[in-house]
DNA sequence: CATGAATGAGCCTTCATTCAT
DNA sequence: AATGAATGAAGGCTCATTCAT
């Protein structure tokens, strides 16, 4: 607990022999063990789910679990750090689709990108509702990071006039991924596609019952 | 000789005393331990989740964990039974809303009746998906069931013009489950009828993209 | 069927039944149970091995486990009541055999068919072994019954000066039924037999090293 | 160690310090905890039997239960691991003694040692026989190792005209074994002895019935 | 006397996490 | 910084035995 309160730049007097240690160079071995965590992370994760044994991940990565987690203390920093750029890429592709096509369009597909995003990532859905403690920092971390994308997107559409004004993009979200959950005992890669599309149907019908 | 016993032997003809032991009595020690058994199992299921602790169940029961198992040797044996009333309770309620509304309406009430089902049984859908065969048996029961209900309410809504017809009902019962498990670290009970009925409008309107 | 017992059962006239039940006679019911549960023990004993599963033996039977336990307190007393009446045909083929063949024909011919009974008897010779408290009582019932048969054997043939006089009959027994548990995974029924022969061999053999 | 601090980019050519993890060093305290574990094994199989509870063996080691499935995943490792060494040593015996004794005393000299060697391993030959398949590869590892060895003293034996030529050296040895259970309720180490030499006896008799 | 429901101790096994090397 | 050995708490399940009906 104590090195937490040491300063973050500690003062350096004296010789300069002391000081390459202190300065907070990322070996190239660590990063190495880093890479090969989360390329095996990833893999496992497509095959058995994001609550995948935590000894497979670290054999696949071809490196001991301590080593895991030494860099992923907990669980969700592993999920969120595998996941970290394929959302900024998700992100990344609102604005292009709000330029080249109509809002409720560029609503459209944007949330059938986001849907291929999560139905490849098997039991990243289910994962982020089990209730695990380990993944309480996920939900936020897509929040953050999809939220205010979907919040433009919903915005746009709205003011086109072709969607309901009284959902909030949080909601929407977590609402696609869980119709990306696949039923049990299935493999149909298309259902959740069109589960979504259903789903978007009603978000940009104006009227309801 | 046997004779001789004769006299010990009470008379059989005109009962069926001796017949008894075929019957399969149903103790009622027995069924009040089941009784308390499908109560305790109803009471952790919501609590914990459908793959809560054996022990927790039989203990909240008073009784011990091989009496569990003798009146539900496979876990989807408890939870069919915890399930299996209700799930015929909102079966049954089909007829009279398509006797009392529109095709439509009735579809749009229906469906959140079984959203009401759906999401105060916390933990379910997400154990459906578990992989665990235990539940392997449990996604047929619930289609049998419901299936041919939801087909029978789609199809007057289809004849009625306000529904597509492009949609398995079986799709539409899994996904709303889907949609009734709520986001983690949450417990807005409106968000799944809420998320539920966007998805209805989408299965009723006829016009999409 | 039950109604095949009907004719048995003569008219009961009469008004001193109440006085019979005094009377300590085994019902016939009880002894049906009994006759059903040697036999089924004896059927699984051979299939399973004397420490069968407990229901196994009360389901072949038809009754239930505690009617089990009233009739046979102790895993011995079960196992004996299935063996006794074999055990005592085993015995008594001895003294023919004394008669018509030379004393070291006889204890061998008497030998084998001693081997024969406990090779067909699959798992005894291990549950004697097992060290079970359950199974105490079985070996002295054993010795009791054939210890002075194979000791009048062994006399007979010593004084014909063909079998060696250093070796308890008592041994003996323990050793032929040694040699008749079968080698895992094996199923060689001659093999007993054969074994048996050489020790029988070593017993009859003077000149030894 | 020193060659982790040396530059960062430390030279990999020409050492093997890359490869060092691929090496399984085995650790001196997994060592200590293997070796407590093989002689606290030992010391259970010969109190209570090869089947004995885990968690006596863990205990008596001094570790947790999960470092003696990691040390050996199947019982019968843990048993082999026992057992291999002093197999070993119980089949090097029989050179010397082909050397130094006429092929029937060496035949029986050896089987004597191999009776001391079961005899004091108590439970391992009920074991054997347990219908366990955790311990389906003990038979033949036995037969593999001991099996030439008795082969070969008995081709020695036969030649020299003293033993019979219709045996089988793994029946052999099967016997022998099962000659070495102890009769329940007696502690009588020379009975073991004492049959074996009346079965060896068998086996050097030309002459028989 | 018969039943079979109830018991609960006890077993094996797995796994996230910590710690000595 | 990396390792993987060690931990021990759970959890599921079985079964001989007792007890209420």
């Amino acid at each position: 607990m104590k090195w937490d309160n040491v300063p973050l730049q500690p003062p350096r007097h004296g010789t300069l022999s002391h000081l390459a240690r202190r300065v907070p160079v990322t070996r190239i071995d660590a990063q190495r063990n880093v890479d090969a965590l989360l390329a095996a992370a990833k893999q496992e994760f497509a095959l058995q789910g994001v609550d995948v044994n935590v000894r497979a991940i670290a054999a696949r990565a071809g490196v001991g679990t301590a080593t895991l987690y030494r860099h992923f203390p907990l669980r969700s920093d592993l999920v969120s750090a595998v996941f970290r750029r394929e959302i900024a890429a998700c992100a990344a592709e609102a604005p292009p689709l709000v330029g080249a096509h109509e809002p409720d369009q560029a609503l459209r597909l944007w949330l059938q990108r986001y849907t291929e995003f999560v139905a490849t990532k098997h039991g990243l859905a289910a994962a982020l509702h089990s209730g695990d403690p380990a993944f309480n920092a996920l939900p936020s971390y897509f929040h953050e990071r999809l939220g205010p994308v979907l919040r433009d997107l919903l915005d746009h559409a709205q003011q086109a006039g072709s969607a309901r004004d009284d959902i909030d993009p949080l909601d929407v979200l977590g609402a696609v991924a869980n119709l990306c959950i696949p039923a049990p005992g299935t493999n149909d890669s298309t259902r959740a596609h069109r589960m979504v599309a259903v789903f978007i149907d009603g978000l940009l019908s104006t009227s309801r019952g």
